[in-house]
DNA sequence: CGGGCTTAGTCAATGCTTGTGACAAAGCCT
DNA sequence: AGGCTTTGTCACAAGCATTGACTAAGCCCG
């Protein structure tokens, strides 16, 4: 911390939004969101426990201005890419790094929205996006809707599962395993059918799995789909999609 | 509340974990989460502010009750259709439905699984579905978890919106319609070019439009896609997929 | 340079929270 | 009836968000 003190006083100047920001960043990546409170926060600027409350209204306030610097974070260099499924792709991408890399701060800002630059940004990037899709206006503002708010629902989902005690994250795993493996064959046997792959299965997987489905929806149902050769129209699955 | 005294005590017996649970989901869903603490429980119970802990040993334990509640209700009564799509459909929408009605406890409780029975049976069903979507096991399993925790993490992030206060939930649609309507031309042109359309998005709309671009990727990808007629693949026009 | 104004940092205090340990009455079992 | 366990009560610790009063830093204006 480059703060300077004047006896035991900070001296004026010393705290400021950005840096309190920070610093809740950090806190948050290091403690998790039960190490994270005003007055800790405080102490850990070399300030007094109610320093915070000078530049912050209140710890929601706080909150906002963590979630908006998310934002920023997540987007930060973002460019358009010339296929509008590639873009939605890195967006949703983006977004979900930049909140598994900070699940606390994440996990508690990820239902605000704040409306700062950053935020606009990427709401414009989605809205062409759709409107390159070939959706008419209407449709185009609710389908950016769906999609932006899957991405910040789905990061903040496995951020919010991340932030847990890591302890309770792993009992949480082997009990799921567990449950799998010891389920009844009459009972549950879908379960009991693929309870050998379930396990195995890993965060990442998921997620690109999720994403491959709602890209493929778009791509089937959008008016211009992409025709990259990787977005290639049901190339894949031949038939998939054939009319009657 | 029918629990009866001996003077100002309590008779032995009075409170039940079952009693304790609805209690609280009646609090949270009158008072939001702000108006839930195991204080006001025990009062709202008309008991001493920490006879609780006598039937759970934390406040964690009594939310992951709670969850499972949450489940339970969910999935009350469902029953497997012929076409697999629907079955994913009727899960969605059924958890969706719960969460909306349950905000406050939806909110809280998003992130913890239970594997108690409730969340086994809809575990299987969701896999059944998979299968008899034609992926084979480790696909299955893969986009079981994919679109299970898709229904979690929205719902979830749903509910987590609503439990916001009332009057913030407000101020925010508004400054967003308000932002919606500022934006200038040539800096986000995109969102100038749907501004009108963007206020009016419904959150039922929201929802079912990316519940239509989940399934549609479903049709898309599954080896054996469902042939019902009202999902015949890609016959008619945007939103074919999309049911009710 | 000096006086006054604003405001950032400090301090003390309020009323809430989760959770603990001691105690006592209730109801069971023998 | 006597004893044991459990459940409700009470007093209390530690920590939280937030507020109001105080005080000193540094700026503006002469």
């Amino acid at each position: 911390m480059a703060t300077q003190r004047t006896g035991r006083r900070l001296r004026r100047g010393s705290l400021t939004p950005d840096m309190i920001v920070a610093a809740s960043l950090r806190l948050l990546d290091a403690r998790g969101s039960v190490g994270f409170s005003l007055p800790k926060l405080g102490k850990a600027l070399g300030a007094d426990p109610t320093a915070v409350y000078r530049h912050f209204a209140s710890k929601d306030d706080l909150m906002l201005a963590i979630a908006d610097r998310l934002i920023e974070e997540a987007m930060d260099g973002l460019v358009v890419h010339a296929c509008w499924v590639e873009t939605i792709a890195e967006t949703t991408r983006r977004l979900r790094a930049t909140y598994l890399a900070h699940p606390a701060a994440a996990a508690l800002s990820a239902s605000r929205t704040t409306q700062r630059p950053a935020e606009m940004r990427i709401v414009d990037v989605l809205i062409g996006a759709m409107l390159q899709a070939g959706f008419e206006d209407a449709q185009a503002a609710i389908t950016y809707r769906a999609v932006g708010d899957f991405a910040l629902a789905w990061a903040g989902g496995e951020a919010a599962f991340l932030a847990l005690d890591p302890a309770l994250q792993r009992s949480d795993r082997a009990a799921w395993t567990r449950a799998y493996l010891a389920v009844d064959k009459a009972e549950h046997p879908n379960i009991w059918q693929v309870r050998d792959e379930l396990s195995g299965v890993t965060d990442d997987a998921i997620f690109e799995a999720i994403l491959t489905l709602v890209l493929a929806g778009l791509q089937a149902t959008a008016p211009r789909p992409c025709a990259c050769p990787r977005h290639a129209p049901a190339a894949a699955t031949a038939g998939a999609v054939s009319a009657s």
